[in-house]
Order: C-alpha cells, then sequence, then structure tokens
DNA sequence: TATTGTTATACTCTATAACTATA
DNA sequence: TATAGTTATAGAGTATAACAATA
C-alpha cells in the first residue's frame, strides 16, 4: 500500500495501481488458466489440422490407440459423451482407413474398435506434434518451472476429478 | 531410467513404468493446460447462468465497465471477433437494461457503449462470482503455490500475446 | 466512396430422441 | 424387454456477406 492507494499485480505479476475495474485486472488465477487452456487448444487445432484431423477425431483416436479393443458404448462413457456422437467420428476415421469395428462373434450387436497399421502411425505422428505443440506454448519456461507448473496442474486436475488424458470438452460446453 | 526402462511422470506426478501408449501419459503439460482450462470454463459458465449471463456476455460486459464509452467496432477489435457478432450481444444486454447505446451527435453512426446502474451492480457481482469460482478451482493449492502458479502462467500469456482480461475464445475456435 | 452498425444466410457442432438389429 | 449402434431432427453459436444510414 502507497498512499493509501490498494496495489493490485496485472495477469502479467506486474503490479498495478489501484483504478476503478481494468481489464488487466482479472477475477483470478481461473481465468488466466481459461484463457491460456482455450489459446493452447486452438493452437493444438491448427497444427493437427495439418492432419487433416479435428480434435475430437485426435481425442478419439488417442483412446482407441490407450484402450484398444473397447466397444462404442464403453468408449462414450469414458469420454462423457453421447454414444450418438462417436458414430460420426468412427465413421470419419474408418472411412480414412485409421481404425477398424470389428464385430463381436459372440455378440454381434458389439463392435470392438481397433487402430490399423495406418492409424498405428497416425498416433505416433499426433504424439510428436503434441510435443511441438507443448514446446511452443512452454517454451518460455525453464525445464525446472515447466516441471512445476505442470505439477501444480496435476495437482488441480485430480482434485477437480478430471479423467486424466482426456478432454473435458466432450461434455457439454 | 532402471533397468533400462524409461519412466514417464503420469497427470498427477506419480512415476508410471513406461508402456506402449497409456491414456494416463498425456502428450504434455499444455495438453492438461488445455483440459484444465476448458474444465475451468465449464465451471465458470454454471456460475454465471445464475446471473442468467453466458460467457460471452460476461466478457462484453466486463469489457464496456473497464473500457467505456468505446463504439462497437473498438469492442469487436479488442475482443477479436466480427462486429456482426456483437450486436447480438449488446442487444441482449441492452434489452435488459444492463448496458446502452448512446449516439454521438457529432457522429451519428457511431454508438458509445455504457454500462447502466443495473450493470454497474451486475459487474461486482460478476466479480465476487470470479473470486468463488477462483477459490473452488484452486482450493486445493495453497496461497504461494497459487501465486507460483498464476506466476507461470501469465508469462506464458505474455509470451503467446494474449489480451490481458480477454478470453481468447471470441476468436475462431 | 468509406465507415458504423445491422440483418440475412449458411454452416458447424452437438444433444435428444426415434429407430434397427441383435440378444 | 433390454442393449449396441445408428439415423433424424432440431437447436445453439458463429462467420460471411449483403444492406442501410451517415459521413
Amino acid at each position: 500500500m502507497i498512499d493509501g492507494l490498494e496495489r493490485f499485480v496485472n495477469w502479467y505479476g506486474r503490479p498495478v495501481t489501484a483504478s476503478p475495474r481494468r481489464l488487466e485486472d482479472p477475477p483470478g488465477a481461473a481465468f488466466l488458466l481459461a484463457a491460456l487452456g482455450a489459446h493452447a487448444a486452438a493452437r493444438f487445432a491448427e497444427r493437427i489440422a495439418a492432419l487433416d484431423l479435428t480434435p475430437p477425431q485426435t481425442g478419439l483416436l488417442r483412446a482407441i490407440a490407450a484402450t484398444p479393443g473397447q466397444s462404442q458404448q464403453a468408449l462414450a462413457q469414458l469420454l462423457g459423451t453421447p454414444a450418438s456422437r462417436l458414430v460420426g467420428l468412427v465413421d470419419s476415421l474408418a472411412d480414412r482407413g485409421l481404425v477398424e469395428r470389428r464385430r463381436n462373434p459372440a455378440d454381434r450387436r458389439l463392435h470392438a474398435l481397433h487402430l490399423t497399421a495406418d492409424g498405428e502411425a497416425l498416433a505416433e505422428r499426433i504424439e510428436a506434434v503434441g510435443r511441438e505443440h507443448d514446446d511452443a506454448i512452454l517454451g518460455s519456461l525453464e525445464d525446472e518451472e515447466r516441471a512445476r507448473l505442470r505439477a501444480l496442474l496435476a495437482r488441480i486436475a485430480e482434485d477437480q476429478g478430471l479423467t486424466p488424458g482426456v478432454h473435458p470438452g466432450y461434455r457439454r460446453l
């Protein structure tokens, strides 16, 4: 406090003399988190667009890579989305020969999802793109800072009950 | 490295023995940032829905509160959205008596935007909701950790060229 | 002719619910 | 009757482009 003036800190950690409601005095760190998260998501979407993939397609492909053989219902539950939404997404990947539906002979209602060889190869490309993306977003941080940030975010994610590896955007807004 | 096995760290910072592509081994911290950001945005949307506001309405109201008297074009530029989109948003706030368009007598094409008394009051409610939201998302962190997280996020936001106080969701995806 | 604000249109994404095929 | 998957429909949100008023 100087001269009775309250002091604030703007987005960038710089002290700012108090004045009624400035755009640089945001509601809080959670807003910063939301803004930065949207930015990161948009930049990632641009990168994977070069692979002709949308973010939901990418997430589904990763989920199938991680847990092959699951039914569409099971995947829908994991991702937190209606099963009807998966149909189109799986179609779009299957049409390109990245994913295949294997009917279960014992219960012909079930479609087990697997990656094809092309799908596996693309999954590895996605991982590489993810690393590039990570460097582009967090490049201004030292390795140690990056690790600290990751640890803090991980704590929050666990506390908030997020499913590891799943973007909550599959759920409503 | 133990026994030639690479070691990974999952979302929650726990070491994980290497195995081919697990959902718990995410592409990187930027993904965690995007996921957590979407979560925070969704939780905030729920809170302000109680004030009968959508996130874009809230952001616009905050922007007008911070820089009153601006034209819609100027605000569109600040928020990074087409001016045509502002029309409906301003309408929705003006119909509720939260915002008013004041014609400029010198140049009757211009509409200067201002908050009404009700709008000012709501802006303060929004700030309070923002603080509650912040506590709900970051409640598991100590004060010092929270400050450190904020500082790291602020560094990234500045490095990435985000406009302080503006959610990039006004821009495309 | 240029600019502010507005309207019209079309497109994308998504959830809900109805439908089919299998059980 | 119940479940997996699919299709149909409808709604929200948004960008693009045409338009009207004013300069």
